[in-house]
DNA sequence: AAAATCTTATTAAAATATTTAAAAAAGATT
DNA sequence: AATCTTTTTTAAATATTTTAATAAGATTTT
C-alpha cells in the first residue's frame, strides 16, 4: 500500500519513485476535485491517457480510488470519472481551546464518520495525547474502522506553534513542548501540528467564507485575537512560526498593562475578556443597561453571549461597548489591509457572533484608516461554520501532506 | 531554439512538451546554481543519468549550456560540470524613479554587459518605452550583441502596479497604463513589469542583504516609503498588486494632511521630503545647526545627503531630526514584524544612507513596540548595493519567468 | 424516428523514449 | 601497483507515447 511508505521512510528511486509520485498527485487532485476522468488526469499529471488509465487501475486495486459513474460530454462518448474511494482513507483532527478539546475522524470527502467528541483538557495537560488517543479509539471501535485506514493525526492548538518542528513554545513544561514527537510515538502515523488560528483560517479558505480567495485574513476573536493569514493561497507562518500575533500589536501608547508585559496591546482593548470586564464595570456602576437589570450583584456570571443578546434587544450600553471594540479592531485591521492587500477578511470566535454590532464599526474604521484603492474591494464577512473551521482546516492540511510529494 | 516558443505561443504536447519542460528546468537550476553535474541534475529533475546527459547534449547544441570544467570528487572519477553558456542569453532590466530611469543588459550570470545607462523620464512620459528601446539599441550596437539572444525585458517602476496584467494604475493617461502591452509591442519579447520596491526587495533577496532569508521586509525609504515583502521565499503582491503601501499607513490620528487625502499617514512624518522640509524650517527659524550656517537664505538647496552629512559631523539638530523619523518608522515596522514575523529587515533608499543615525532609533522603537519573542531574532540591516538592487531583482525575475514552466 | 455523421473515450499494437544493469573509463585511495 | 569509487557509456529491458482501431454516445440529416 503506497502511502504507508511516507512513515516507513523507504528510499524510493527511479521508476518506482516516479510511479509513487504520480499516484500521490492523482490522489491529491481527486481530493480537491471530487471526480476527474482519465483524460483530465492525464493532462494534469503530464502523462498520456494509457498511462493515466494504468495508474488508475493500480490505485483501484489498492482500493484508494473507484469509478464514480460517467461524466458529461459535449458530443462524444461519456468518460468514466474516478474519485477517492469512500471508507478507505481517514484522518483524525483535533482542535484545542483553553480548557477543552474536540476531536473527529474525517474521511477523504471531509465528512465526519461520527459526531465530534468534546473533552476537557489544556495544552499543558500531561495526559493530552492519551486523552485524544482514547477518544479516537472509542470512535474507531464504535464505527468499526480499520485502524490501518487512518493515515494521519493533526492538532490545532493555541500558542506559539512552530509548524515545521511541531513544537509549541507556549507549553510550560519544556519536555512536553514537542507535541509532534509525542503524537508520533503514540499514534505511529503522519502527524501535523499548528496554531489554532492558522488552522481555522485554512478551514475557512478551503471550505468556508474565504474559499477561492488567495489572500485572506481570518480573525479568531476570542480571549485573544489570533490572525490566521492565507497569502498567495498558502498558510503564512512567518520565520519562526509566530506570524499573526495580532493580540499584542501596539495599539495605545502607554495604554493598559498587558499580560505580555507591554502596554496598550490590542488585546487590552478588545479581547472577549475586556468586553466582559467592561460590562461588569458598567453594571457595578449602575449604568442604565439591560445587563444591570439582569446581572446586578452577580456580575461575574456575565458572558459575551449575554452582552450580544442585550445588544440585539436594543440595549444601548451593550451596543456602544461592541461598537467601541469593533472600531479598535477595525483600526488594527486597516493597517493589516494596507500592508497585505487581502481580498477578504473573515471574522470568527465568540465576539464575531455579534454580527452587525461589530461588523459596521469595523467597516467604518477600515474606511477611515486605509486607502480606498486598497480597502475598497475587501469583503468583510462573518464565518458561518466556525465550530468546524479548525477541524476541517486540519483535515485538509493532513490530506495535503499525505498526498504531497516531499521530494521535488 | 526552445525558449522562443514562449513568445510564439506554440502549443506543445506529449514528448515534445516533456522535453521542453525538462530543458527549462535544467536552465533554471543552472541559473541558480552556476554549475551542476549530469548526475546532480538527473536527481533534481527526476530522470536517469543517461537521459540527463542526452538533454544536456541537446542544450549544448542549442548553445545554451556548456561544459565548465570538472567538479570535485570524494574518491572516484571527477564529473564534468555544466553551466549556462556565457554570451548566449541576455535580458534587459530597467528601473524608473520619479524623474529618471536606468537601464542595463545582463547576461545569465547576472553580469552587466555594459555600464548602466541613465536617462531622464517619468512613468507618465509618452515616449517612455521608445526611450528605453533606444538606450538598449545603442548598447546592443556598441557591444555587438545578437538581438535574438535577448530573451526578455523588465521594468521596475513606482506606483500601484498589477504584476499579472502589467498594468500601472498610477499612470495618469488611461491609455498608457498597460505598460506590459506597450513593451511587448515595441520589443516583441517576454515582458515583466512590477513595482520598484518589490523588485528591489527581490534583488536584495536573491543577491543582497536578505539572501537566504525566506521572510524579509525591504524598505525603500525615499520620497515615499515602499515596503517590498518576501514571504515564504516569494515576492508578495497582494490581491490586486497593492501590497506594501507602507507610506499611507495611518500613523497619527488627525495628523497632517497627506497627498492621498487622508490624515496622519506615515509618509507625512518620515518621508525624505518631510525630512528636508523640517530641516528647511529649522534653518529658517535660525535653529542652532550646521545646516543654518551653510544654507541660510538658500534653504531650498538642502538635500537629504546634506542632512546626513551634518549628522555625521555631529550636528545635533540633524541627528535629532533623523532620530525622530527613525523612531516613527521603527514603530510602524514593529507592527509589520508582529504581523509577519520576518527574519530580516533591510533598509534602502536615500534616507538609509544615514546608517546608525536611523538604525539605532528604529531598533529601539522595534524593541519598545513588539514582543521580544517575535522581534528578538529579527536582523536589521542596511543595503550595501541599493544602486543595483532593483535592476538585479528584475533580472532575476526575468530569468525565473524565462525558465519556469507556465503550464503545470 | 431512424440513419448517418460527428465527437470523444477507450483499447490495442507499433514506435519511441527511458530506465536498468552491466561494462568501461577516469581518477582517488590504500 | 592494486584496489576502490564514481562517472560515463553502452546495450538490453522496460515503460511510455503515438498512432490507429474500436466503442459509445451526441448531434444532425433524412
Amino acid at each position: 500500500m503506497i502511502l504507508i511508505q511516507e512513515i516507513e521512510h523507504v528510499e524510493l528511486t527511479g521508476n518506482v519513485l516516479k510511479n509513487y509520485r504520480r499516484k500521490k498527485k492523482i490522489l491529491d487532485l481527486l481530493y480537491h476535485k471530487e471526480t476527474l476522468s482519465a483524460t483530465e488526469l492525464s493532462k494534469k499529471i503530464g502523462v498520456s491517457v494509457p498511462t493515466s488509465i494504468s495508474l488508475l487501475k493500480e490505485l483501484s486495486e489498492d482500493e484508494l480510488v473507484e469509478v464514480r459513474g460517467t461524466g458529461p460530454s459535449k458530443g462524444g462518448r461519456r468518460p468514466a470519472v474516478f474519485g477517492l474511494k469512500s471508507d478507505s482513507i481517514f484522518v483524525v483532527s483535533c482542535e484545542l481551546g483553553r480548557y477543552t478539546g474536540k476531536v473527529g475522524i474525517f474521511d477523504a470527502h471531509n465528512q465526519l464518520v461520527a459526531p465530534i467528541v468534546k473533552f476537557k483538557t489544556s495544552i499543558d495537560d500531561d495526559e493530552l495525547i492519551d486523552k485524544i488517543y482514547n477518544e479516537v479509539a472509542s470512535i474507531v471501535r464504535a464505527k468499526r474502522i480499520n485502524p490501518k485506514r487512518i493515515y494521519g493525526v493533526g492538532i490545532a492548538m493555541p500558542g506559539l506553534v512552530d509548524e515545521k518542528e511541531g513544537y509549541n513554545h507556549t507549553i510550560k513544561k519544556e519536555e512536553l513542548r514537542n507535541v509532534a514527537k509525542r503524537m508520533r510515538t503514540k499514534f505511529n502515523k503522519l502527524v501535523y501540528v499548528n496554531n489554532d488560528a492558522r488552522m481555522q483560517a485554512y478551514g475557512e479558505f478551503i471550505f468556508g467564507a474565504a474559499k477561492g480567495h488567495k489572500n485572506a485574513l481570518i480573525l479568531n476573536w476570542n480571549w485573544g485575537l489570533g490572525l490566521g493569514m492565507i497569502l498567495d493561497g498558502k498558510i503564512y507562518s512567518g520565520a519562526a512560526g509566530f506570524a499573526g500575533e495580532f493580540s499584542h500589536i501596539k495599539f495605545i501608547d502607554d495604554g493598559e498593562l498587558c499580560i505580555c508585559g507591554k502596554r496598550g496591546c490590542l488585546e487590552t482593548v478588545s479581547s472577549a475578556y475586556v468586553i466582559i470586564r467592561r460590562a461588569q464595570e458598567a453594571v457595578k456602576a449602575n449604568t442604565v443597561s439591560q445587563l444591570t437589570a439582569k446581572f446586578k450583584g452577580r456580575e461575574s456570571e456575565i458572558t459575551v453571549e449575554d452582552i450580544i443578546q442585550a445588544a440585539r434587544l436594543g440595549d444601548e450600553c451593550s451596543i456602544n461597548l461592541l461598537g467601541e471594540v469593533g472600531a479598535a479592531v477595525g483600526k488594527a485591521l486597516a493597517n493589516a489591509i494596507q500592508l497585505l492587500n487581502p481580498d477578504v477578511i473573515v471574522l470568527g470566535g465568540v465576539v464575531s457572533a455579534a454580527k452587525q454590532y461589530v461588523l459596521n464599526p469595523i467597516q467604518q474604521s477600515i474606511h477611515t484608516h486605509s486607502l480606498e484603492q486598497i480597502s475598497g474591494d475587501v469583503q468583510l464577512l462573518i464565518s458561518e461554520s466556525w465550530e468546524q473551521a479548525g477541524l476541517l482546516g486540519t483535515t485538509a492540511m493532513l490530506f495535503q501532506k499525505l498526498f504531497s510529494n516531499m521530494y521535488n
